[in-house]
RNA sequence: GGAAAGAUGGCAGAGCGGUCGAAUGCGGCGGUCUUGAAAACCGUUGACCUUCACGGGUCCGGGGGUUCGAAUCCCUCUCUUUCCGCCA
């Protein structure tokens, strides 16, 4: 969430930040935070000044009770009965206060970055670069899922046999192929000094809410009621909770991570075209990389952590553009996210494949990740983090691009682990 | 699934119901000494709310209760550890 501090000392500008995002009677809300915090503020002086009150009664009575004056003790004590009284109408109108307060503000999303494009939908992305060659295909060519099923790659019915629609069973080069992918996507990481964590798949409620999937996107989640967890929808959410009730030392930024892990996403409402073959999966594999940074290198951090995307695309030889995403169709946690989108050349559509955010302080507020400035102040740091890479559409792309009369070809970077350097 | 124990500051670990925000140790920071460092010694060192400031208030897992007064007593929830059972 936002911070309190900054809603009210740059009120004018949070504004105009949140109309990026369209978000309804901004003004209203923000006027209404703002006139709750200082309802609060006054009900707590009151409080405080009746507790100090009773502080010295106690004292004195522990006093006299010492010296033996029993009779001037006992009196004293009634004197705290409509302390008590004041105290406790003070106490619940506290909590019905900061409990307003605290659901507006929660509800409240994310302040886009000045410089996030106006729109409203993804078609008001801006488009902020171009790489690779598309390759001009036969008319012949198949899609993705008709390679996977002549090449006996992943097979759709068998997962919908053992589990449902979305999940895939991987076979033969299909799995060798995801795990070159796992492996490819790692170690470049941890080239680039990416220290690398193997989380739990399943978070509990508070995890959730540190990252923002709780209560915003509940319904994307798979939950296990019974235990009270939640299937992870991204490395992101175990990763980043790491840091969850932290404070980090400023000289350990930036704080770089990477993890691999199965994700889950329910994906409720979605169908059709959209949905064919690895297009969208309720599990898929996903390599993440999760950056803490200073405040005021966070936006730095970020374009490094597009270099490192962007390079290993290069390196797979897929097509891709980079979309700056606009204000309708950024996340309600993020206050930049830059898409990259592969070319998948017998679909003819692009493909999302990562998602590199900026989350500011968003989910540090929420999480108190906080670090020492050198001004010895305690601050929220800034998270950040990105896909490198979700593996299914990668896999749909590189497929379809690479098949020629005679098989697929692999690229370079993934024969060392692969084994092999074509699919036949 | 059964049984027991526990939850205190960055960590470890004390704490008769009344100067306890909390002993002590480690760690951190500053200093003395040293060419420099280590060791030793001295000092310092929690977070949050509020105030221009002085100050005031809150926090010893969460919530509730007893009391003039709770880290300390009672209830409850959550979590952790250990033992037994089962098991990759």
């Amino acid at each position: 969430m936002l911070q309190l501090q900054y809603i009210k000392e740059h009120r004018d500008e949070c504004i105009e930040r949140l109309k990026i995002k369209h978000v309804a009677d901004v003004e209203q809300r923000i006027d209404e935070i703002i006139a709750l915090d200082e309802q609060r503020r006054s009900i707590q002086k009151k409080a405080d000044d009746i507790k100090a009150e009773q502080n010295n009664i106690a004292k004195e009575v522990g006093m006299l009770f010492k010296q033996g004056k029993r009779e001037e003790a006992e009196a004293k004590k009634n004197l705290t009965a409509e302390l008590k009284a004041d105290e406790k109408r003070l106490s619940e109108q506290m909590a019905n206060v900061e409990q307003e307060l605290n659901t507006k503000l929660i509800s409240l999303p994310n302040a886009p970055h000045i410089t996030v494009p106006q729109g409203r939908t993804a078609d008001d992305n801006l488009e902020v670069g171009r790489f690779g060659e598309m390759p001009n295909l036969g008319i012949d060519a198949l899609p993705h899922w008709d390679l996977c099923a002549k090449y006996n790659l992943v097979d759709f019915e068998l997962g919908n046999k053992i589990t449902g629609a979305g999940f895939p069973v991987y076979k033969g080069k299909g799995a060798r192929l995801q795990r070159a992918l796992i492996n490819f996507f790692l170690n470049s990481a941890a080239d680039a000094g990416y220290v690398e964590i193997q989380p739990p798949l399943m978070v509990n409620e508070a995890s959730g809410l540190g990252t923002g999937q709780l209560p915003d996107k509940e319904g994307q989640m798979y939950a296990i009621p019974l235990d009270g967890f939640y299937m992870i929808p991204t490395a992101e959410v175990p990763i980043t909770n790491i840091y969850r009730n932290v404070i980090v030392n400023a000289d350990q930024f930036p704080i770089k991570h990477v993890g691999y892990s199965e994700c889950f996403r329910r994906e409720a409402g979605s169908y059709g075209k959209d949905v064919r073959g690895l297009n969208r999966l309720h599990e898929f594999s996903k390599v993440e990389i999760v950056v803490i940074e200073h405040p005021d290198k966070s936006y730095e951090r970020l374009e490094e952590m597009k270099k490192h995307v962007g390079g290993l695309l290069d390196q797979l030889g897929l097509p891709y553009r980079i979309l700056k995403l606009c204000g309708g169709d950024i996340s309600f946690t993020s206050a930049m996210t830059f898409d990259f989108e592969v070319w998948s050349a017998a679909q003819q559509r692009w493909l999302e494949v990562s998602s590199v955010s900026n989350f500011e302080a968003f989910q540090a507020n929420r999480m108190k990740l906080r670090f020492k400035d050198s001004d010895g102040k305690m601050k929220l740091a800034h998270t950040l983090n990105g896909s490198a890479l979700a593996l299914p559409r990668i896999v749909a792309a590189l497929l379809e691009n690479n098949q020629t009369p005679d098989g697929i070809t692999m690229p370079e970077c993934l024969r060392p682990y692969l084994g092999f350097d074509k699919i036949s």
